[in-house]
DNA sequence: GCCTTGTGCGGGAACGTTCCCGCATCAATA
DNA sequence: TATTGATGCGGGAACGTTCCCGCACAAGGC
């Protein structure tokens, strides 16, 4: 243990902030060339420079963000705005999805020098045109979602997690949900299952209307049937209950065969991976002894379920990346051709996905 | 289905954004005489006062935030930290406290008219040392947390979720930790439990310590022997170990009576309620028949398990509410006196706590 | 020795706002 | 009618930075 450090003496003195021309006084230099000695333009001689910058960091110098914003004209912040939940703007950040696009927004803006502002969902820029931001990323936008179109009307450039094609102004990385599709299926399908069912939320998000575009395609190439569960919203009690319609064989089917115990559960909507398990448990099944379970989620709980739960990973991190990177692009030189990039996801195959003789555990339901 | 909203036909004009003198020369008047209508100051006339907001309305006036924070002084910018996950610097927003605190935090701000900024956790203000932040919100910090005292030695006040004293520019709400773990035994005490066991983390923050103390006194006042298990680290895993541990029964006990196993479990530590849940049924305990459940947690999913778990809940939102109360008083009037509230928790009673008589669900183990 | 070119540094304007004053005008009072 | 005070509005400085330009001086070419 260390001592604690003394207190502070002086209660608060009105705090005069060392100004550049206080270190220009100090140097005995112009304040143009401390300017540029500290941001390494301009013509100056080598000892110069460093005797600038000597008395800079002495004095303990910190440029003032507004005046150099006010000259630049710039600045240097982004807004970030969820288009859903309008109806309990910060909920968003209990969903672990949001909250990793959150952090690694913030993470990667500020690495380009860009610092992140939080704004609650669904709110107009009226509500904080005073911020004056540079660029604002809308995560997860609805169909013709209102805050973009305010936003551009606005003329600020808007960023977004999922396609806004034909606005001028917008900016954007996909998640290649057929792909993700696809791959999930194909997965469950080489451990044995035969008859998967599907539940995505009742969205209008590109993403869903993809994911179930592609789910029908992948069931028409395999022949067979498409089943397929709509969760009403989202949350967990929704997903919770198409689980629980999916698992119990209410599904309109075409034949008997088709009415058989669906073999494979893939759970699109984001809910957590401990209450899905749970659900098939307490109606009948076995994981993934009778049922094999892919959720796609970013919730790390499903590392520790017995047995663990298999996800899709949208890869937040990587959508905020590339994301960022053709914001700051777009903001300090002008490409407005970097837009539509698609970030593919990843299959983290657990035990609950993985046919029963090669998986550590298998839960039992009750009997 | 409306139209699609037509292109914006210019692909982007320089776009000369309106100034306080355009609106100045538009509407007749000076810009002086602009900027107090708009601001609600300086006397003028009730006519004057409307055709100056008129006219800045109908051009699409929008204040330049960057000149009004260089001449206010002030940038109306209030940074967000958190002082543990320094090895995890962004992982924090997937803690269901955290994430609701943050959300809480940019919510209580932005009504003040302050902007969040996210900075990552475990950051030294010289990393975003340009951003010229009022103050900045450093949540959970650890002791002698290296985080405020860097912020405090750049003389940039300090508003906490714990307790930071003898710190002149140091703010805090505090969390009511001693009530908390009264009010919880208490609850399943008078649900009939004589053996509850704790898991706390092993943590030096004051809110663990005092809950560990309260522990101690609530079971000396009880005459019941102190039960208490501590987690190794943060997330699921340790935790999930710790309550394997306070459930197997081999605590340290003085007779043969209080090997005896528990009847009733304080999970203290934030763990996922559902993960707490499954690791009780896989030792054989029935919730609540054989064991009362209580775990310290924000995460929604409580509710939805079965039996749905008693959470207490830190209240973060109040926490943030009254942090921002005093840090935007102490920001604009200088108020230095009020340090120090005291946010009382909330116990939100659900069936795994509840004596089986009166349950609603009561969970079995597996047989 | 004069003109050109290049180097090193400083003066001063500009960014857009707010706020301190000062100057009118006008009503109320002596 | 002159004096005061209040009211309504505008001029101009200031916030701290960056950047354009100009000036002084040195070096090189004829």
């Amino acid at each position: 243990m260390t001592d604690v450090p003394p207190h502070r003496g002086q209660p608060s003195p009105p705090l005069p902030r060392v100004r550049l021309v206080d270190v220009a006084r100090e140097a005995g230099l112009s304040k143009t060339t401390i300017s540029a000695a500290l941001n390494g333009t301009g013509r100056l001689s080598p000892e110069v420079r460093e005797k600038a910058r000597e008395t800079a960091r002495r004095m303990g110098y910190r440029p003032n963000a507004a005046a150099r914003r006010l000259r630049a004209g710039r600045a240097r912040l982004i807004g970030y705005v969820v288009g859903e939940f309008a109806d309990a703007p910060w909920n968003f950040l209990e969903s672990p999805y949001f909250a990793r696009l959150t952090a690694a927004t913030a993470a990667t803006s500020l690495r380009r020098g860009y610092a992140v502002v939080l704004l609650p969902a669904g709110s107009l820029q009226s509500e904080w045109a005073d911020l004056s931001l540079d660029a604002v990323v809308v995560a997860d936008p609805v169909a013709d979602d209102p805050v973009v179109e305010d936003l551009l009307a606005a003329r600020i450039p808007v960023f977004s997690d999922r396609s806004v094609e034909g606005r001028p102004g917008a900016y954007w990385v996909d998640v290649d949900a057929g792909g993700a599709v696809r791959g999930a299926l194909d997965h469950v399908r080489e451990q044995g299952a035969r008859r998967p069912v599907v539940v995505v939320p009742d969205s209008t998000t590109r993403f869903h209307t993809e994911v179930f575009a592609a789910h029908e395609a992948w069931c028409a190439a395999h022949g067979v049937p498409v089943r397929v569960v709509r969760a009403g919203g989202p949350g967990n009690g929704p997903v919770i209950r198409a689980v629980e319609t999916a698992l119990t064989g209410d599904l309109a089917a075409d034949s008997a065969a088709d009415r058989a115990r669906p073999d494979a559960l893939l759970v699109v909507a984001e809910a957590s991976p401990p209450l899905v398990l749970d659900a098939t448990r307490r109606l009948g099944y076995g994981v993934p002894g009778d049922l094999l379970l892919v959720c796609v989620s970013e919730d790390v709980t499903a590392e520790h379920t017995q047995p663990p739960v298999t996800t899709l990973s949208l890869r937040p991190e990587a959508i905020a990346e590339a994301g960022i990177e053709t914001l700051v692009a777009v903001l300090e030189h002008g490409d407005r051709e970097a837009a539509g990039v698609l970030v593919p996801t990843r299959l983290d195959v657990r035990a609950s996905s993985v046919r029963p003789a090669q998986a550590e555990y298998t839960s039992r339901p009750p009997t």
